[in-house]
DNA sequence: TGTACATCAGTGAACGCGCGTTCACTGATGTAC
DNA sequence: TGTACATCAGTGAACGCGCGTTCACTGATGTAC
């Protein structure tokens, strides 16, 4: 490993980030599978064999990418979370939820990357787990935490559904036991089901599945996240982070950034 | 256009099935970025040239697959549904999930095809709209005959949310006209919750996010399906269409089928 | 402070590959009279 | 029923392209004494 200090380092340094914002940018353009090391150097006005002083090839370069884009997601969602009251557990659930689709929106193929088909051929070391499990361990540690502090409201309707069965406990074991000590097993399947819908809806929106279905999909998002933060047990949010829509972020506005003709190959399914 | 009798049309329907086929099995392998036209032709014994006689470009073979696969997880729904009793609408929508997971995990590179991330560059003809639509029909017809039945439950807990407002009523406004005519908004929202959460969990399931996380992902499947019903106003199914886990069609069987060493490219990632 | 050597960054040519698509062709199958 | 012609299926060579990766190299930056 070369140091961390001195001249080289900090050029070499700055040339990887160089390489990596110049690679997202031709993901943006022409997504995962194209994402070509030549077409990234010759970009970047050097030789194309010079790269593989940075990365030791394509599989790594896309491993930095998919470590960066679940950093990101990572570090927006915790950032919204500590912008609420920490005792406004719904208040957080939803600014969480809205953070994760605004900067899906803004970067959708880079959610396309992390939450979209795997790259064919494609081997993920284990160093990205850690970052897959940034946002997933806020939206668990808030649920929990509503609980530990003994306002996570009983399940609705739960005596209308049949008991749970030893399998579905055993299934969710693991889960219980590493992100949700102080929840029922009932309330832990609910937070997968909130969690995964909150992830189907932005798939279907960033991948076209609403297109002649739902136009708008901002005030139907963030009625599912309030719809969802209930079905786990979390009363509304006390304080609304911005308006019903929050149009600063997650708006409309983000995803008038493709251009009008459909010239974004990302958008052109469906 | 061809004639659709006769020796030379029955002949070319065969090898535009065969085609078809074979380039079935090259996705499972290397994923549609990776589909070939002159790997499938070798596949057949026939010169790379031959198949254009078949389909114009890569793109029109791209495109009958999607259909394909759209009219695939179509069919599995409607016959899911078919075989319940009508009035049974619990039953039904379980019926319809668990068929459309077994499909998905039965050919999850033709799930990811049409539920993954789209593929760069390809832009997807009006012939896929119809195709595509047909699951999500099934689910919100089944949904809204429950409603003109008079068997949809109130929404339970809706006296705890906010009332819904004008611009999420204008945002489902054409989902509500088109497929849900019997029910209310706030239902149609839980309709579109519910919908976006089933493919959700699918896709993390097939790629890839519920590792370390939940292993054996039936029972938790089978019972967000169960609350999603319940969300939408559904009653739990009064007659069970197997086990609680449909280990004939969807349960882990379907995943073992994955090579034990991870050999199949689709389940590298994480 | 200066010198000798090791480390590193970047170059440019090359290897070997597979791809989508076009084109002029041959021979077989269908059609009209 | 037979013949003349049109339609179609399939061939094989070729075009032009871009790709990931390797390798021997040059020159600059760092390090040890």
């Amino acid at each position: 490993m070369p140091p961390t200090t001195g001249l080289r380092a900090r050029l070499r340094a700055e040339l990887t980030t160089e390489i990596k914002d110049e690679a997202r940018r031709q993901l943006a353009a022409e997504g995962a599978p194209g994402l070509s090391l030549r077409a990234v150097t010759r970009s970047l006005g050097m030789a194309s064999s010079a790269i593989y002083r940075y990365f030791p090839s394509r599989d790594d370069l896309l491993t930095a990418l998919i470590v960066d884009a679940y950093d990101a997601v990572g570090a927006a969602a915790e950032e919204a979370d500590a912008g609420v009251a920490p005792d406004d557990f719904g208040a957080r659930w939803r600014a969480v939820g809205l953070a994760v689709r605004a900067w899906s929106l803004a970067n959708p193929h880079e959610y396309a990357l992390v939450y979209g088909s795997p790259v064919p051929g494609y081997r993920a070391p284990p160093d990205t787990v850690g970052p897959a499990s940034r946002v997933t361990l806020v939206m668990a540690r808030l649920i929990d935490g509503a609980a530990r502090a003994g306002v996570l409201d009983d399940p609705p309707w739960t005596p209308t559904l049949p008991p749970i069965g030893v399998e579905l406990r055993a299934s969710v074991r693991t889960l219980v036991d590493l992100a949700f000590p102080n929840v029922s097993d009932e309330v832990a399947v609910r937070a997968v089901a909130a969690w995964t819908q909150l992830f189907g809806i932005i798939s279907f929106e960033l991948f076209g599945h609403f297109h002649n279905v739902i136009d708008e999909v901002s005030p139907v998002f963030d009625r599912s996240l309030l719809e969802m933060g209930r079905l786990v047990g979390l009363s509304a949010p006390r304080s609304s982070s911005g308006p019903t829509v929050d149009v600063s972020s997650a708006g409309p506005g983000v995803g008038d950034e493709v251009p009008p003709d459909g010239e974004d190959e990302f958008w052109h399914l469906v």
